[in-house]
DNA sequence: TTGTAGGCGTTATCAT
DNA sequence: ATGATAACGCCTACAA
């Protein structure tokens, strides 16, 4: 591998000089920078950032971790990291959780054994908090996305999760829906919970009873078997509308209803949280409260970055970012036989 | 920061002896083991993986570079290269191109720089070739997915373009369709060409002439814009079937008839290469040439690790990939009226 | 079984 | 304007 050394011989300099041409650092002649420049050409001369992040003490290297970039969501995140990330001069490493909090642990030693810069972090829930304070004992800056960990001060982006939770409830009342399930993801999981909170709110507001027996726990991933909605079905006075907690949860609501036989929205309206993207470009069927997702990974991202190049400590920035009701096909209004 | 030697002073043993416990390599009794093993865990000590990089010469570390991780083709295969890098416990460094060969250029510096022991290289198009060739010129093991670029002989795993377009395009024509429209990908990528191949190739098996007033040429990303279809449709003898040569295009087809007052598929069939996922969950509506991406970026990744474990230079690898026709519902027969 | 010396490729500091 | 030296944290080779 050709290093410093080598050009630094071949331009009869040394090796401090061709360090100083790098960096742009110090002065130096331009005929001795020209001809440094000119042989770091032809030698094809790369610097290994290693040794630099060895004696500089940063990587410039910095971590997303997500929980499943197969999903929309996490994946238009993603790419606002990546984008932003580059853009800022770094590099980006990157995992998958699967809502796992001991995949994410084996991801954090990794992120640790890396020393990376900082760490943009989609919590897998709860029980994440272990392993984002093992992040701090390091002293590995984070900002949190999407989830709140109860326990962690941090910067975060996150959605209003229950301000569009309550949207969407109340816009199914509006459709004359008193019979609404929640299926919901893990109550271990910050925006579950609000979903809840804002799903109870809801109903309590337009002086709907909550009824515990359409409430279903899943994970958020958990949306092959549709296995739930027997129980919702066998109800004596069954739903007329569901509210999924998240796309994936959505998807599996409405192929189980399918299954059985059951329309959308005809015989039952379905919305959620979360927006498909290309799904919905193809077909602008759910009704979502959609997220800026690309912003929660870009404006993330750009809180990292000022909070590690920071001089400063500056307080913790918690921004929270709306979510926009999309009403398309898959809820309608309850027809006057089912009142 | 908690060094190695700060275990050593603790433990009372050299930074040698800790070295070797942390590696499990050479002799040492269990009591050391045990004493040294013990106040890692209390000086929370992890290993500085660049220190290491530096004088193994590897860094454990692969980069994955796609076009587009928004794509729900190249979402699969990340989420198959990711799994497939953590379970042969290498990092995974990340990322996009925007199907231009300039930003993957950046792209391959940045990699250069960190001496990733491989790539997985997911060109933008043939224009790839210098970017490729600088891999190998710094003797970076790579392995290119789904698109072969011409004056690259490496390890592939790549999908089969021309069968799979065949495989579309005689199902059209099964159904009646003669005048049938192919919106392309742009010529400087080897799929595209591959799926121009097939589909001229099945036209001509069956007596059908080629038109080229019936070839669209854009670039996989441009879905947005449906203007072309004017030139489509403004044809004396219009087509009745539309094969796009991927996802993004098909979307950006099907939304720009609808635009037009044009149903899929009582006006004009559809079909394309690559699934949607979730879409395709939510709506079986697209009919498609399917390809196991997951298994591209899975393949693909075992081959690199391979590749750089292997003592030997084995041969070159080619992996083609099969897809599978999936019939849905965005294509029908040509109802006697139109033939 | 354990330790010493040297080096991986780079840069900060301080001379010259 | 340029260079010598030491250090970043770790491991290989060799010695004890």
């Amino acid at each position: 591998m050709v290093t410093i050394y080598d050009i630094a011989q071949h331009a009869n300099v040394s090796a401090m000089t061709v360090s100083k041409v790098i960096n742009n650092t110090g002065r130096i002649s331009e005929q001795t920078r020209k001809r440094v420049k000119k042989v770091m050409e032809e030698l094809n001369y790369i610097p290994n950032s290693n040794a630099r992040s060895l004696v500089l003490q940063q990587t410039k290297i910095l971590s997303l971790l997500i929980t499943d970039i197969t999903n929309p969501f996490y994946t238009s995140l993603a790419r606002g990291a990546e984008d932003t990330a580059k853009r800022l001069g770094y590099r980006l490493l990157f995992g998958n959780s699967d809502e796992d909090y001991l995949k994410e642990q084996d991801y954090v030693d990794m992120v640790l054994s890396t020393r990376v810069d900082g760490v943009l972090f989609a919590p897998a829930g709860d029980q994440s908090l272990k392993n984002l304070e093992k992040l701090m004992a390091h002293k590995i800056p984070f900002v949190i996305l999407d989830r709140a960990v109860p326990g962690i001060e941090s910067d975060i982006v996150a959605g209003d999760s229950k301000e569009g939770a309550r949207k969407l409830v109340d816009y199914l009342i509006e459709l004359g829906h008193s019979r609404i399930a929640l299926v919901n993801g893990s109550l271990e999981v910050s925006t579950a919970r609000l979903r809840y909170q804002g799903y109870a709110e809801s109903l309590k507001l337009q002086g709907i009873e909550l009824d515990h027996e359409l409430i279903i726990q899943k994970s958020y991933r958990d949306y092959k078997d549709g296995e739930y909605l027997n129980q919702l079905l066998s109800n004596p006075s069954p739903p007329t509308a569901i509210f999924a907690a998240n796309n994936f949860l959505a998807v599996g609501v409405i192929r189980a209803l399918r299954e059985r036989g059951i329309r959308v929205p005809e015989d039952m309206s379905v919305v959620c949280f979360d927006d498909l993207d290309l799904s919905s470009a193809l077909d602008p069927f759910l009704t979502v409260a959609s997220q800026p997702a690309y912003l929660f990974g870009a404006m993330g991202m750009q809180l990292l970055v000022e909070r590690i190049q920071g001089n400063s400590t500056p307080d913790i920035r918690k921004i929270i970012l709306p979510s926009d009701l999309i009403i398309r096909s898959s809820a309608q209004a309850l027809t006057s036989e089912y009142v």
